[in-house]
DNA sequence: CAAGATCGAGAAACCGATTGCTGAGCCGTT
DNA sequence: AACGGCTCAGCAATCGGTTTCTCGATCTTG
């Protein structure tokens, strides 16, 4: 480039350097990529035109309209969805908060949700929280701002904190997640009766003495499973129930199956699928027979449940229907209508191998 | 407000009607939330300091820079992502696109790259391709123009089609996809070298008559395997290769299941676990022992192969660190650092009960 | 105490789209 | 021939931020 030699180029482009109180072409930061500017440039029509027709507006003169795609064909011409999304207000995007990617029900909730959004044109952001209280809100609040609506999954998320964030978040569903005295729109598993289905059966297989595995503390759905095995506890006759801290995945099962054998407990009831597999890994290894001696159910009826050995009982719920479900609710909030009732979801009891009769003569003296 | 007396107001705020060609505040669409702007009127600040302040520029004086955050707090504000992404050319979110979400191999490169891109502040935008090879290139384009980069799982995505789509979907990372002649960064595993630990270990076992479970034909994975087993099967002695279609799910396998038993072969590897699950599972029905009339083997070690009956031998690759990996890749991309070299993670055999000695006195007549 | 350096905050250009309003051009009426 | 109506493209405001540049005020320094 000359530099000191053409008074050209300084006329054409730079101009003497006082007289520019803000130099136009200086000082913008050229971000490559075709604009629709430029593309109304090359066409020789107004950047509003461009946009109508990049967006099918019938009101454009085929004639002009031709030469206008011909000029974005040329350049390249993406518009930007980020502008997009500005001037329109509306990002075409729903989150999803989870506490952990890795569980089954999960994963099929995405997979329902992403699909049923992909729909309507719209993309999902995931994020995990990773069983975090204090992630869940922070996470939940960036994850909404950068979409139009929010799918939350927060077991851990205290009661009070997720009735304050609610009107920040909207549109906005909970799963599993039920706020007393608010509003906020929830699809649900009923675990109650999941677990009372579970305790009937057995029940009817003479098992009077039953283990819990407990999930997380802080998660509610844990809580409501217990509060519905203590009721079945002390509604029936002749009925003890041993409650063990745990958690929620294969590994908390695994170390617990001894702590299982100790409680003399002929049964065991897991938080989840994943614990009983865990526990059902670890009676196999301390040579425990399942369902001889202990008999096993778990809770979500993932995919694997029916390829162990044996085959797990468990309680099946919707997981796919969960997500397709929670973008209607979504779609439904985002165009203006009401909340509309919570849905609860039934699981079904499954049962297959891993449960059987209640062993005689072995109390839990027997230990 | 005094209306009609002073011609304060009017100089102020409104003048002569037919001199104002757009009145500013009679068009605006005003969309409730607190903006920028809003901010700094309470505050009495230009939105320049208001900007500077959230963005915790040290250039503000504290006085000031107290009052704003205490107008922000009391509007509520919360800076919107889309302008200001509008406004830094960035969205911080990246994209994943893969061929199906319910594959355990794509659901722990989901969950790496979400945790690696979440501690540098990014999201993750989801999308599933649903094997749909039409469906991946339009899905990759649409989810690259939403964010900065793109991690892009295209098994059945023509050479052709990749190597012209390459350039507009930069910073790109593919996965177990390599395009001869470019330099598209690419993480893969290899598959051959998996695929001849397997052989080798079945060769060993004494097996000389291999079933291979095909996966999805266009897929280029299932191409590396097949030109390996190939490989293998040629440079050896005695060792006769029955090649079947299958697919890569778990009833892909266990349909197959009778065909297999028919080959008369006495080993099968699969196209993947979920396929050899299928299979172990027909095989279980109709009563075939395994290992002992049929060897399985799988690849991928998905978390449930070692919990399967028998456990599942199979060829592990290291998938979370392949997430990890990518999220590394994409950031050196966007800040403008050469593509480097790619990276083959080499698949570990993980050796359990699913195989074990070939059966003597059992040909492929004796079906 | 004056001159130069420094600091801090505001004005305004910009990012790249959408859209209400305006007016030119063309049509059919009376 | 004049006028009302209708199309259709352009102007310019707008979405809500960021950032450069400018300038007045304060601080240093000789």
């Amino acid at each position: 480039m000359s530099v000191g030699a053409d008074g050209l180029r300084r006329e054409e482009e730079s101009g003497p350097a006082h007289l520019r109180p803000a130099r136009r072409g200086g000082r913008r930061r050229d971000r490559g990529g075709a604009t629709i500017g430029r593309v109304a440039d090359a066409a020789g029509v107004s950047r509003a035109t461009v946009s109508r027709v990049m967006n099918g507006s019938p009101t454009v003169a085929p004639e002009l309209a031709a030469r206008v795609r011909a000029a974005a064909e040329a350049l390249n011409y993406e518009p930007s969805l980020v502008a997009r999304s500005l001037a329109l207000g509306r990002t075409s995007t729903v989150s999803l908060i989870v506490p952990d990617l890795s569980n089954p029900m999960f994963q099929d909730v995405l997979r329902g949700l992403s699909h049923a959004a992909a729909a309507r044109g719209y993309r999902l952001l995931v994020a995990e929280s990773n069983e975090n209280a204090g992630e869940e809100s922070i996470l939940a609040v960036e994850a909404r701002r950068r979409s139009d609506a929010l799918v939350l999954a927060a077991p851990r998320l205290p009661d009070a904190e997720l009735r304050a964030l609610g009107e920040r978040l909207a549109p906005l569903v909970l799963l599993n997640r039920e706020i007393p005295g608010v509003a906020l729109p929830s699809l649900s598993v009923d675990y109650a009766a999941g677990i009372r289905a579970i305790v009937t059966h057995l029940r009817a297989l003479g098992h009077r003495h039953l283990a819990y595995l407990a999930g997380p503390e802080a998660s509610t759905s844990n809580r409501d499973r217990l509060a519905a095995l203590h009721l079945a506890a002390g509604s029936g006759p002749r009925f003890e129930l041993t409650e063990m801290a745990c958690g929620a995945t294969f590994e908390d099962g695994h170390a617990v199956a001894r702590a299982v054998v100790a409680t003399g407990a002929s049964a065991v009831v897991a938080y989840n699928d994943m614990v009983a597999f865990g526990v059902l890994s670890g009676l196999h290894e301390l040579g425990i027979g399942v369902p001889d001696e202990i008999s096993i159910a778990g809770f979500d009826d993932i995919p694997f449940a029916r390829y162990t050995t044996p085959p797990l009982t468990t309680a099946s719920i919707p997981r796919n229907e969960l997500g397709r479900q929670a973008w209607d609710r979504l779609w439904a909030l985002m165009s203006g209508e009401p909340p509309g009732h919570n849905v609860h979801f039934q699981p079904r009891l499954i049962v297959r191998d891993s449960t059987g009769p209640a062993p005689t003569g072995r109390g839990k003296e027997a230990r």
